[in-house]
DNA sequence: AGTTACCTACCAATTGTTAGATAGTCCTTG
DNA sequence: CAAGGACTATCTAACAATTGGTAGGTAACT
């Protein structure tokens, strides 16, 4: 049970650290969100860095699953993009959860090294992923498609924050709207 | 020398919670940053909460004078649009600082109904200035306005969250750069 | 004498972490 | 096949540090 015990763990941590950041994430309420003890998660994780970082590996990991899986569900790289956003829709749909990227991001100063780490491979994923798309979909020169994969990542990450200080996707949406029409976003 | 003391907190308060948030911010280190002792904080506030909306309250205060400050230099809105980013560039010239309403809707769900509504009034300041000078620029239509000036608002908070994350100020400006090139900003 | 602005000393709650016990499972060996 | 030992996964109990907050004292100024 070992396996899904520290699935289960790194599952509810994800969850706890969306709302609540890596500071605001604390063994006593996770365990008992796993239906464990405090003392149980350190048969599974060292300590809280550890278990920082393996949360925040997952999370870029799962990320960049789902947005192959996007990819292969739009294989038209303009429809792909104009879904990525939904990604970042569905954190917000989640009882107003952020990217555990931003919030780590806002947390840079007190976070451990290889939570850091973890943090900025999240952020490449995106940015790799957006830049790839981008080419096949032809659009922008080759010289700036990564700076423009690179605005669009974090415009749609400012775009999260904003929506979840007023707990509102409507607000959301229309700030992608905005992109669109801008022509951030296509 | 109590308005002094009040105001020397205020100031080491927000320093703290631009680089650590509302969780991070604690009253020793606080105190010990303005040379008192902890308890002596209560004198000026009734509790952290107090002393948090406080603090938020004076920051979008500050934004807000600065916003006019900044249009007075530039009259010519399209200047001043252009030298709107340099607000949150700011920040992270002050050791890689975060914009106090963007960590604060970081951490949205475990803020005080009081701190909540002035992040929410620093947005709105944003908001309100962008709309304004986007208007006098003429640029977009009357009726999509207020939509753009909250989507440069929410897409340079994004920038800096990004930057922030690397310590790179200059990948805020290349992001900022990109929100032209791609029509964001003007 | 009263008010201002600070202090020392403490409390209770929270939190990361550790030590050591325990029940069940699995593998080896007589 | 039964017995014993090792390993797995969890527990209870506690510790030390941190933190928001309170009680009550004190020196200076009005």
């Amino acid at each position: 049970m070992s396996r899904n015990a520290r699935e289960a763990i790194l599952a509810a941590a994800r969850q706890m650290a969306q709302a609540h950041g890596y500071g605001g994430l604390n063994f006593r309420d996770l365990a008992s969100a796993v239906g464990i003890k405090a003392a149980s998660i350190y048969y599974h994780f060292e300590n809280k860095a550890d278990l920082g970082a393996a949360v925040a590996q997952r999370y870029w990991e799962d990320t960049a699953a789902e947005l192959d899986e996007l990819l292969e569900q739009s294989p038209d790289p303009r429809a792909a993009l104009v879904r990525y956003p939904w990604i970042f829709r569905r954190s917000l749909e989640n009882e107003n959860r952020l990217c555990l990227g931003s919030f780590m991001s806002a947390e840079y100063d007190d976070l451990p090294d290889t939570v850091k780490t973890q943090v900025q491979a999240f952020a490449d994923v995106n940015v790799a992923w957006l830049g790839k798309v981008l080419t096949e979909a032809g659009l922008g020169d080759a010289a700036s498609r990564e700076d423009r994969a690179r605005a669009i990542f974090a415009a749609i990450a400012g775009a999260q924050l904003l929506a979840r200080s007023r707990a509102d996707i409507g607000l959301f949406d229309t700030l992608v709207e905005s992109y669109r029409t801008t022509g951030l976003l296509p």
